[in-house]
RNA sequence: GGGGGAUUAGCUCAGUUGGCUAGAGCGUUUGACUGGCAGUCAAGAGGCCACCGGUUCGAAUCCGGUAUUCUCCA
């Protein structure tokens, strides 16, 4: 079988068992500030477990696009180095949301295995949960006995919470589960040591297979353990073990899943897989990257610095290390092996293949940028070597060389090996905990349990027709961040919007039915679908009915944003052509953002054409034609533009402005007609990542004031200057014009200056040979004398001079004297200024031939004169 | 979000503890050698040393702030 087949059955057999077949989720997640990638099958159901939503289909199957970069058994930087974990993998999972429970989910599984998939049942073993006494939770009897109809008792193991106690979270639903483990050795080792004894002990050839999650209880907290409303069944299998299995392999890159893209590397680079262990491990690091920067990017996360960006981009730098240190790629290569991957996925994940080129680049843009660090590292490590003390090359600085210039510690390792040189690793490691501890502390974020005012009500969100509303608190909780306490409150209905899809959250007040207090609301934010209004305060009366009314100047403003955006959208379809794809996009009551792929600069005259499409549509008056529970298939076929990397429903909103122009699946809101949003007008074009452009714009009042400022601006300019003909060929003849001056001017203080020197050179006299010149000169700052005394050294022999001058008040003093003095008779400039700036109360220095100083007072320069004619 | 860097000629970068009137390489312009190209040599142009403020007799250099950017940690 090959990974579709096995994917394929998968989902088919349970889709004979009735379970409805549903997309996997994207990898990149939105609206969970919990978390930043999808790391298990079970995150696009959260709400259902938690209650906060009904599920719709009771039996659900699925293949689950997943990203683990850290957590209890996954290190990034074990990845590649053993053969069966991975950064990006595929979750299948089957799903019971308080329908069927552990007997069917033994069957099936059993089912699944050993007749589908025909696993060897003499290689099988299952575990069950011993139980916990602090938790107060018994063995798993139940699974127990189920186990006993399909598998020896002597295989199945009890084992402890870590192993089969199945937690979201430090908080939320959890349970216990039921593991189904495989032996994969060869069958002389099987015989001399039973596989028992290895299950659950990180062998890599007796893996865990699949998790039967059984989910009955909700993490408090307190840390105390409550029973969930209703019973739920969550599985996970990771198709890339079970393919293994399937064949009976060694590793899980030997599988198609890895192989293809492992050929596509070996003959790009001229290296051979299977030869010897670093350089397959480079293989298998960089054939297990690929996929996870290939999914997240075309989901339309993009490599950064903050966030999940970041996660991507040392995922990226961890490929491309390997690549270059043990397959010999000094160049960016990692782009050339997508457009292989991205044919295994077709059908399966289409967001892949259709968007490979511009995957591809935003990767190739990325290497380069990190060659480019790399490059910079290396020259900066060579300092470092050459400052090593006995052999052992200083912590800090590596650390420095890390934190601060980005070069890998393990390559600094390895380098500094090759010259037999050994990193000081202790310093390293206590620097980097100190930062870690730092940004921990700032971090600081707690959450404390929902306290439940109302449990029979549902929310909802009432915003698109109403902009205020009498509403109830639900639930509230606390949460501390950085020492400030604030509150997250949860109502029956809601008329505010929560931030999505790029719009700003809303913000308002509350009224007491009762007692008139006034809650502010602060922001309105999303966690999964589940609607939190911000607070600072909790009112004193919390069960009372609030009148709850939005900030509706701020909510105008916002939509009329929202609304030129997808007016913007089409637009930019028109001109530019059918590839631009919205990457990204912020919506707020002062401007809009808009991120879309598009390889090349945005023309000015693109720009114009776009901004005056955009004009046209608002001068239209177009009619908001919303529609809200359109099923997706029919939105879909209806050719709506709907984003890659968003998750929808089974129904979706349709926005559309003008039938043949702009349809979009939207959650936002909108204005009720074209002609609200006034005019749009660009600020900003530039670009964001490779392929990726960026422009800001302005519409409604913002744009207005912005078309009054720049007028004034205008009509000023144009009265000061006489209104002339030609505006900008008035500026430009000025510009000339002034720069003329500006050389004229410095050519002039030359001719002054040279003029000073020469009365200066004819007041030269010679005493003991030494050519001495002490005067008071007129002048209007340092500079110049310095200029002149330069100028001098270069045409009088052991020349001595002292020159001062009244510069606004100030004294000022200056020492030249030529190197052959400085050398002869050991005189020294600096020296003899700090003597006498004491007359004019003041201090300076400089060098042995040449000294400048400053002072106070003015009335000490004679003495000064005096004292540089006694000194000669 | 927190920390650490960087910002100097069109590009890549030097510029020691503040003080030899801001440099190099590449590129560019002009000229010479050559039948032409390539090349070599010579000369020149090109800098608010990111911006704003402060310390100082004196700031590219030190301090504070802003912007941009790189990087590490969350």
């Amino acid at each position: 079988m090959t990974s579709k087949e096995v994917r394929n059955a998968f989902l088919s057999f349970f889709q004979n068992k009735g379970h409805k077949v549903v997309p996997s989720a994207p990898i990149v997640v939105k609206n969970d500030p919990t978390l930043m990638f999808t790391n298990a099958g079970m995150n696009q159901f959260k709400d259902y477990f938690l209650g906060n939503k009904e599920a719709k289909d009771v039996r659900v199957v699925d293949t689950q696009k997943c990203l683990r970069v850290s957590g209890k058994h996954n290190d990034l930087e074990e990845v590649g180095v053993d053969t069966y974990h991975h950064t990006m993998f595929e979750m299948l999972g089957n799903w019971s949301f308080g329908d069927y429970f552990k007997e069917d989910t033994i069957a099936w599984a059993w089912e699944l295995l050993t007749e589908v998939y025909k696993l060897d049942k003499n290689r099988l073993y299952v575990t069950v949960f011993e139980g916990d006494k602090t938790d107060g939770v018994g063995p798993d009897i139940e699974s127990e006995n189920i186990w006993k109809k399909y598998i020896d008792a002597d295989r199945i193991l009890r084992c402890d919470k870590q192993d089969n106690f199945w937690e979201m979270g430090e908080t939320g639903p959890c349970g216990s589960c039921s593991e189904i483990h495989m032996d994969l050795r060869p069958q002389a080792e099987v015989d001399k040591l039973s596989g028992k004894e290895l299950v659950n002990a990180d062998h890599p050839q007796v893996i865990e297979l699949w998790n039967l999650v059984f989910m009955e209880f909700n993490r408090k907290a307190d840390k105390s353990l409550e029973s969930l409303p209703a019973k739920h069944v969550d599985t996970g299998m990771g198709l890339e073990r079970v393919l293994r299995a399937v064949h009976m392999q060694h590793s899980n890159y030997d599988t198609d899943l890895f192989m293809d893209t492992i050929r596509d590397l070996e003959s790009i680079s001229g290296k051979t897989f299977g030869k010897n262990e670093p350089t397959d491990i480079a293989f298998r690091v960089i054939a297990d990257h690929i996929r996870a920067l290939a999914f997240c990017i075309a989901d339309g996360q993009l490599p950064s610095n903050t966030g999940a960006g970041y996660v991507l981009r040392r995922i990226l730098r961890r490929a491309v290390r390997y690549g270059y240190s043990f397959l010999d790629f000094k160049e960016p290569f990692l782009y050339k092996i997508i457009d292989k991957l991205s044919l295994q996925f077709e059908g399966v994940f289409n967001e892949l293949p259709e968007q490979k080129d511009f995957v591809a680049k935003v990767i190739e843009q990325e290497e380069i940028s990190f060659l480019r660090t790399l490059f910079a590292g290396l020259d900066r490590l060579d300092k470092s070597v050459e400052n090593a003390n006995e052999n052992l090359i200083n912590g800090e600085e590596v650390f420095e060389l890390y934190d601060t210039f980005g070069f890998p510690i393990d390559l600094t390792q390895l380098i500094a090996a090759e010259k037999g040189l050994t990193v000081d690793m202790d310093g390293f490691n206590k620097a980097l905990a100190e930062q870690k501890a730092r940004s921990k502390a700032d971090a600081a974020k707690e959450t404390g349990d929902w306290q439940v005012l109302l449990n029979d009500e549902k929310e909802e969100f009432v915003g698109y027709d109403y902009t205020d509303a009498n509403v109830r608190i639900t639930r509230y909780r606390t949460l501390t961040v950085k020492g400030k306490e604030k509150f997250q409150i949860v109502f029956n209905i809601t008329p505010f919007y929560a931030e999505s899809g790029g719009q700003v959250g809303d913000t308002g007040v509350l009224v007491g039915s009762e007692n008139q207090e006034k809650i502010k609301v602060l922001d309105t934010q999303k966690e999964n679908d589940l609607i939190v209004h911000v607070v600072d305060l909790l009112p004193d009366n919390a069960k009372q009915v609030f009148h709850a009314n939005i900030n509706l100047n701020k909510r105008d403003n916002t939509q009329k944003n929202h609304s030129a955006t997808h007016l913007l959208h089409a637009a930019l379809k028109e001109v530019l052509g059918d590839h631009v794809a919205q990457k990204g996009s912020l919506v707020d009551p002062k401007k809009m953002r808009f991120d879309f792929s598009h390889f090349t600069k945005v023309t000015d005259e693109e720009l114009h054409k776009i901004e005056h499409i955009v004009n046209t549509k608002i001068g239209e008056s177009i009619v908001l034609d919303e529609k809200r529970n359109v099923p997706y298939d029919i939105a879909i076929n209806s050719g709506v533009t709907a984003l890659f990397g968003e998750k929808y429903g089974d129904v979706v909103r349709v926005i559309t402005f003008g039938e043949d122009f702009s349809k979009e699946l939207c959650g936002g809101t909108h204005v009720a007609n074209t002609s609200e949003i006034g005019r749009f007008v660009f600020m900003h074009e530039s670009s964001v990542a490779a392929g990726v452009r960026r422009v800001e714009a302005i519409t409604g009042d913002e744009a207005e004031d912005y078309f009054v400022k720049k007028l004034d601006v205008l009509k000023e300019v144009e009265t000061l200057l006489g209104h002339p003909k030609d505006l900008v060929k008035q500026v430009q003849s000025l510009l000339k014009e002034n720069k003329e001056n500006t050389k004229k001017l410095e050519v002039l203080g030359q001719a002054q200056l040279g003029q000073l020197k020469n009365t200066l050179r004819s007041k030269v006299s010679a005493h003991n040979e030494v050519n001495v010149l002490i005067e008071q000169v007129e002048a209007d700052n340092a500079a110049g004398i310095k200029d002149v005394l330069f100028q001098l050294r270069n045409e009088v022999d052991n020349l001595f001079a002292v020159l001062v001058a009244n510069i606004n008040n100030k004294p000022s003093l200056s020492i030249m004297i030529s190197d052959s003095l400085v050398k002869d008779k050991g005189w020294n400039a600096g020296q003899l200024i700090r003597e006498w700036a004491k007359e004019v109360k003041g201090g300076g220095g400089g060098q042995p031939f040449f000294a400048q100083a400053g002072g106070a007072d003015v009335s000490g320069l004679p003495k000064v004169l005096e004292l540089a004619k006694a000194f000669v």
